[in-house]
This record gives structure tokens, sequence and C-alpha cells, in this order.
DNA sequence: CGCCGCGATCATCAATCTGTCATAATCCAC
DNA sequence: GTGGATTATGACAGATTGATGATCGCGGCG
């Protein structure tokens, strides 16, 4: 992880400091800044790993600043996070024009906050939930919980990812690395190995249930889910 | 959504207190507000069963205060119901558009109210009586009790608002922050470990009676009711 | 006051999970 | 078949994460 800084853009100075104490209490090194302008002297330096810019600012507004951050090459990337009062439609859609990734809208539990950061940062991926079912295996997001046939299959963190990746492309192969930054994240150092054993600590878990098989290897270039079980 | 508490939000004074009274009287319990503001401010603690609103409120209006309930994920799913004193067609849409539920017009019979509002409370899935049963569990959210098996267990106010919460959610698993929101309230700073402690207390008010597994550790994750207490 | 019940933290211990190796098994092309 | 390449496995040491017991503080109540 570079920079843990986050670059925080609010006018408000109670909202500032509140979320200022937030963020550092979530560990992060946060850069307060009051106004856009502000922000973009900061932005010289080191660019920061998330920027939280409030929509309703003096001067250039939080959208015109987005918009700039999209532009810049050095920024582009930065994951940015919108905050504001109103929810309505057209204040979203002009969010995610400008490139926004996510937006929380006031008022909103610190705690919330915090979540959608992480979120954010762990990858701008796609949002999960529901229960994914196939063949006799299902896979519960929202519960954390793997069962077949109804009956609960216990496996670590990583492999219920990576079994919930494979579930979710169940025709697809995927090579070790794109594993990796699916189920690892992007920028984690991990030996490509590595996920050769997780793949069998998932195969183990299975393994009770004769489902051993459910994983299968493509020699040369990955894992993909057993097609039978892919068809459901 | 945590109690069987009922935020009434109202500025009339009379009618605020007449209404406090029946519903107490019916058996719920009653969070009363004079103001849109003042109804925000107590939701900053744990999320009521039903929200019943004025639609005149001096300040921000009832349709306003609707309008924030609804898009803030803590209270999305909580019953609006709408009071007015005019029953005009674009009123109703108004409301309606606004995420309403239901509204009654005034003047009204207490009975009436009372009667929508359990209907309500019976749409989103809450029991009338105010009994979580769920196995050899139950839950009396009116008398804030608890028993397995008819007789009667001990335990704290934050344990019993933790395991309702489990108990109105049985599938699901929640990490200490969502706990942290819906059973503490928000914007209520304590540290995460906290919620350990407390399922610790839980599962001792629980192991008397062989039920100390029926909260789960979702590792990496948080808690969850055991999914075959969930299931009975 | 001093006792109690309850709640929040902290320190510490225990359970599991993780990433890597080294080594055995397999597979494929020749 | 044989050899090199690719995977599967078992074992580990360290790192995380959860469980637990003890402690401190607060507000209610004799």
């Amino acid at each position: 992880m570079p920079s843990n800084t986050v670059l925080l853009v609010e006018d408000e100075t109670d909202i500032r400091e509140m979320l200022t104490f937030s963020l550092e209490r979530a560990g992060f090194d946060v850069a307060p800044a009051e106004t856009a302008e502000r922000a973009l002297e900061i932005l010289e330096g080191p660019p920061p790993a998330l920027v939280l810019i409030d929509w309703m600012l003096p001067g250039m507004s939080g959208v015109e600043l987005a918009r700039r951050l999209r532009r810049d090459p050095l920024t582009r990337e930065v994951p940015l996070l919108m905050l504001t009062a109103r929810g309505e439609e057209a204040d979203k859609l002009k969010s995610f024009d400008a490139g926004i990734d996510d937006y929380v809208t006031k008022p909103f539990s610190p705690r919330e906050l915090i979540a959608r950061i992480k979120a954010l940062l762990r990858r701008s991926g796609q949002p999960e939930d529901g229960v994914l079912a196939l063949g006799r295996l299902k896979l519960d997001t929202r519960g954390h919980q793997v069962a077949v046939d109804e009956e609960q299959v216990h496996m670590g963190p990583t492999e219920f990812r990576l079994l919930e990746l494979l579930m979710r492309h169940p025709e697809r192969a995927f090579d070790r690395g794109q594993l990796l930054d699916r189920v690892w994240g992007r920028n984690v150092y991990v030996e490509e190995r590595t996920v050769d054993v997780h793949v069998l600590r998932l195969r183990r878990a299975l393994s009770p249930f004769g489902m051993d098989k459910t994983v299968e290897t493509v020699r040369g270039v990955g894992y993909r889910l057993a097609p039978q079980v892919a068809a459901g």
C-alpha cells in the first residue's frame, strides 16, 4: 500500500474536524483541505490513497475538482468518494459522470463512511450481495456461508472469496495472476504458487461432500469451476 | 430494526401526547420528537421499528424527513407512516414518492392508527405481538425478556438488543461496524472489540441451556446466528 | 458514601489462517 | 518411456483474529 493518506476536501469546519478524527481513528493519515484550490496544492505532492470531496464547496465545486483529478494522469486512478447532502438522481449521475467511484449521503455514520472507504480501497470492484447457487453448491455472500445440499461447509476467508469469484464466473478460467488480483487485491505481493495452496484448501473443504473435483485445474493456465458444476 | 419503539414526530403537543398514550397502551415504546431535527438526533441511536411523521412540521417538513430516512442505509427499511390533515391526491402522491408506506388522514381514531401501524409492522415481517421465536428461543420485544423453552434467560440490555437484531436477520452475518451502528447507534465511538465482549456475555447467558453456539463467529467478518437456529 | 449492575477497554491466551518451501505426483511432448 | 515442466501436498513459523478474564468508571440506590 502506497500512502495511507486520505485527502479530505470539506469547507465546513465541524464536519472536517469530525471526519479527520474518524479517519485518523481508523488508521488513515489525513490531509485536510478547506477548498478545492487548497486541495490542488496538496496534490502537487505525492498522490493520496483516496480523495474525499464535499459536493458543495466555496469557489471551485466538488464536481469540478473531481473532473480535474480525472484529467490528470497522476491522479486519474485515485479513488474518489463524494460527500453530498442531497441524494437526487441528477446529482448521482453528475457525480459518476465526473468520475466519482462512490458517494455518501449526509447524514451518515462515520463508521459507514469508513466502511465505504475501505471497500473502495480494497478495490473499486463490483458490489456483492445475495445467494449464489450452482448445482449442489450454495454460497451466501450476505451470511458469509457456503453449503452443499443445505449442509454447512467450513473454509477460511480466502477460500471463501476464491470460491465466490469462481462461482460468479462459472464458465471462466482464471490464471493465477488474475486470481491474485481479484481475490487477494491489486497491490499485494504474494507468490503465484500460493494460489495453488488455497485451491487445495478449498478442494479439501469441499471433498467431504464428494465435490473435490469442483475446482478444476487448467494446466498451463490456472483454475476454473468444473463445467458440470458451472452448468448447474 | 431493533426494539419495538415507534419514533413519533409531531409538533402539536396535544396530539403528540395523545398518540404517545395510545401507542404505549398498545404496547409500544415511544420516542416522541417535536421536530424533524430532533427526530434525526434520536435516529443517531438504534433504529426504531417504525416512524410516524406528521405532514406539517415547523422547520424541516415531514416529507423531507421521510426522504432523508429513505436515503440513509440504516433507516431505509424502517416502515414510515405519515399523518396528514389533508387528504388530497397530490399530497398522497408526494408522500409515496418520498417512500411513505402508508398514511393516515386527520382526524383519525387512535384505534385506526394502531391498526394501520400493526398492519405495517406485520407487512414488514415483524410479529404483531412483539415476540420473535426461533427454535427454542423466544424473545419478547415488549417485555424485554428472553426465554429458552419457556424458561427465562437473564441478560443485560445490550445483549438483549444484540440478540434481537440477530434474530431479526437470522441468515445474515454482521460485521462489528454494522452491529455497532444498529445496536449501539451511529456516531457512538466505541471500540469495535467491545462487540466481542458483548457477544461473549450473550453466549454466557445462553450457555446454561446448551445454546452457547447460537451465536456463531464468522472469522474475518463478524457474527451471525447459527444456521440451524436460524432455520428453526 | 459505598455497593451494585452494566458497559467499555485492555492485556493476554488460544485458535486459525497465511504464505512459502521442499518434495512427491502428474502431465505432455518427443 | 524419459525428461522437463507444471501441480499437488504436507509441514512450518509467523501473523491475524477471536475469546476471555480483569479492571476502571459511571450512575442509581440504599
